[in-house]
DNA sequence: CTGTTAGCGCCTTCAT
DNA sequence: ATGAAGGCGCTAACAG
């Protein structure tokens, strides 16, 4: 690794003024191709690599984006993160992330840690009582996911859809008997607008609401079973993969293999271990590519604030 | 948001020179008290924020570390990103993340990247048959997990260690009968050296060697169980969840629910769901705070090259 | 202790 | 089409 190289350096070396190497280094017309080929060339065999500091303090940008995920182990937005990079990186970004571990201060502190490090957007996955003034002064420099903002861009993951979708499914197969394992309510989205949709179906197709609401976790999945299991009951829908899993061990365990359990994530695991299951993708994966999109098209200017809606699809 | 203040603006605005308010900035404690609170109100009112770009350029270090992994949805790796990110940040540096997807020239790309971008140093997730050579010319300023490497720091994980203590587990209830599934041995780590592991253990405890390879799914370790299940088996030990779970699954069908099966992640789901289940914690969150204070040291020159081994545990 | 003065590496007028 | 000069925001000598 040879000590480092200065523009100047390679313009010394190609024989031309440094202006004329940052002029090839930016792709400016204006330079005559025999000579933008020499320095090139030279650059090449000189190993040289522009600073991306040097370039970003002066230009402004220093083409990369922060994304701030709540947890890195959290199957949803590890698979969004990875749209995101896909787009990201495609269009000369890159990304540094950072966790907010649902903690409205962390996030805080991100926000500034990027806004120093002249970051060009962020994107932020929200949680529900994070702190929505924080990221509101980003405006278009800033996408939410899976929370609605009318501050700043948004991507919403279709709650009401993805509880729908697995409804409808159960109605045309003639089962009237369905019941609903949730989260608590005061998580707004994976809580209330799923239970929400539950119930919502349940008034249209005049069935009888039946659920309960617990945590987010395979075991408040298995406790809830015994409470909106009847005798009756032709179905189970859940909030999410990890409560299907729960109520699905439940089921087995009490002998109910005839009950179809339906859960939210597209986890393949659900439906490989138990038979009678299935799930609804909420479309992690391109929520995250729509809204790494969605901040370049705003950093170039090219659109303005909006909202989106991810939707959902059976797998 | 205001427009961008400089070190100079609330330079004046506080009265002083640019250079005292840098060293506010950098700490320097030739500093009146006095004077550093007064500068230290006035940027707090102004909301000013130094850039970090000027600071990466002047200084040489932009305080950024690069992470390279394969996969982002791999939960082991993303329990060791979790770890990373921990230390890292407490550091004082941010990590940009990028996905090799296994693919040496996209790691290599990504090496390329990190350099122009200036980054203090990298940690790289290791795989099969990843260029080292080009991760040799970040010498101290890298660390490679998941791989041993002789050029550049690493943290392996025990990966004869996992195997070791399941059996040892298994062993020690008097078990004589143990199956073993892993992955092909083309995989050094999780395929070879695990299933090395395993036929070691045998030999030492005198009992008979029946194992089955094929790939890292639940799929595989479903397929595998026949060919591995033999009248007399007591136990299988799987090199991984994954294929544990597939395992897992297959003999409660068979209704062989007698035979214990053990994996390798620490993932509660096996033994959520499966009940004759355990799995042996190979540490990837410990690894990954391992591999970045041991970078971090090494950037500050406090260390050399080092090659360490997580040790492993049993959940 | 504090202000002044150079640059860091690059991009961008401004002349040529 | 190209070179020279200026400055981005900051830090690190060098003077007071």
């Amino acid at each position: 690794m040879a000590k480092k190289l200065t523009i100047l350096d390679i313009a010394k070396l190609a024989g031309v003024g440094k202006s004329t190497v940052s002029r090839v280094l930016t792709n400016d017309p204006k330079v005559k191709p025999s000579t933008r080929e020499k320095v090139q060339q030279v650059i090449q065999d000189a190993g040289f690599v522009p600073s991306k500091s040097a370039q970003a303090m002066r230009g402004g940008s220093a083409k990369v984006v922060g994304v701030i995920l709540s947890r890195l182990d959290s199957p949803s937005e590890n698979k969004a993160v990875s749209g995101i990079l896909d787009v990201i990186y495609a269009a000369g970004y890159d990304a540094v992330i950072m966790e907010s571990q649902f903690c409205p201060v962390k996030t805080n502190e991100h926000l500034q840690v990027l806004r120093k490090r002249n970051v060009d957007g962020v994107i932020v996955f929200g949680f529900t009582d994070f702190d929505v003034k924080a990221v509101a002064e980003w405006q278009h420099k800033a996408v939410v996911i899976a929370v609605e903002t009318d501050v700043v861009s948004s991507v919403g993951y279709d709650n009401t859809g993805v509880i729908q979708l697995a409804m409808d499914k159960l109605l045309a197969q003639d089962l009237r008997h369905i019941s609903f394992v949730g989260v608590d309510p005061s998580d707004k989205t994976t809580g209330a607008m799923r239970l929400k949709a539950y119930q919502t179906c349940c008034e249209q197709a005049d069935i009888k609401a039946v659920y309960g609401c617990g945590e987010l976790s395979h075991d408040s999945g298995y406790q809830l079973t015994d409470k909106v299991l009847k005798k009756k009951t032709q179905a189970i829908v859940c909030a999410s993969d990890s409560l299907a899993l729960g109520v699905a061990k439940r089921l087995q365990e009490l002998g109910r293999n005839d009950v179809i359990v339906s859960g939210v994530g597209a986890s393949d695991l659900l439906s490989f271990i138990f038979p009678n299951t299935f799930s609804i993708d909420p479309g992690y994966f391109d929520a995250g590519k729509t809204s790494a999109e969605l901040l370049i098209k705003q950093l170039a200017g090219q659109d303005s604030i909006t909202h989106l809606t991810q939707t959902a699809c059976l797998t």
